[in-house]
DNA sequence: ATGGCTCGTGTAACGAGA
């Protein structure tokens, strides 16, 4: 199974996007964020055609999480339910007997911030709803945008970001809190090059000095993390005409043992 | 030190993102 997650920041404005990546990667699952629309407009009949199915949680102007799937989505459930949520952003269904969790984390504004106390708030009940899910379900995947860089090599400027929303220690922590429930981050389990980051800022040419953030993960749990081969960031589609400021993330995971 | 770019909203700037 290939399992990807990507930031399209706006599904509006980006859906060519997804379905030129789906033609040239043909994943078996992605996990979306920002698709930024209400349920009303989510383009179905487009990724229908792609060849895959699809359940979102939208709303006007802001985040918004879908999940594409070559096979059915089942056990669809939107939203922490130990958290309760104006803002939609989880989205959990289960696949082939993968459960899928699609995460967009709060960006957290500032450290000083009502919206950094929310994220971190936010990321606590994600754990304990977590640990309930990681209880049922022994293959468990989450995927999505932490909007946590998780150490200093996931950055690509240390000293200027030290503190900062996105690298601060209690944010850090938090994520340490989903790898606390046996949850491990596809992409460090291999060798990577350096400098690897799945986010640049749209201004400064960013993306073409590579002054960027790795804050785009795919958790595992441990069966899941033991049959996974690779775990890819796919640069392509960032140089793209009218790109999305973030890249997926791809992760293969090898069939289950007989 | 500040803003730099892109999005949605709504049709002009502005909030939000990261």
């Amino acid at each position: 199974m290939k399992l990807a997650t990507w930031n399209v920041n706006s599904l509006k404005v980006r859906l060519p996007h997804v379905l030129q990546w789906l033609a040239d990667n043909p994943v078996d699952v992605l996990c979306l964020q920002e698709t930024k629309m209400t349920d009303d407009l989510f383009p179905l009949a487009a990724i229908e055609a792609a060849g895959y199915q699809a359940v979102f949680s939208g709303q006007k102007t802001y985040n918004g999480v879908a999940i594409l799937s070559k096979l059915p989505l089942t056990d669809v459930v939107k939203n922490n339910p130990r958290y309760d949520d104006l803002q939609q952003r989880i989205l959990a269904a289960t696949v082939d007997g993968v459960r899928v969790v699609c995460a967009y984390v709060p960006n957290g504004q500032a450290v000083d911030s009502d919206k950094y106390a929310y994220k971190l708030g936010w990321l606590e009940a994600l754990r304990v709803w977590l640990a309930e899910e990681a209880l049922t379900h022994a293959e468990l995947v989450v995927a999505g945008d932490y909007n946590i860089a998780p150490e200093d090599r996931d950055v690509h400027d240390p000293l200027a970001w030290a503190g900062q929303v996105l690298v601060s220690e209690r944010e850090r922590a938090a994520l340490s809190g989903l790898l606390g429930i046996g949850l491990r981050d596809a992409f460090r389990l291999f060798e990577q090059a350096e400098k690897s980051f799945s986010w640049w800022d749209y201004r400064q040419l960013g993306f073409r000095l590579n002054k960027g953030l790795r804050i785009d993960h795919i958790l595992l749990s441990g069966p899941l993390a033991a049959r996974c081969s690779a775990c890819v960031i796919d640069r392509a589609p960032r140089k793209w005409e009218q790109p999305s400021d973030h890249a997926p993330v791809v992760a293969t995971i090898g069939a289950r043992p007989a």
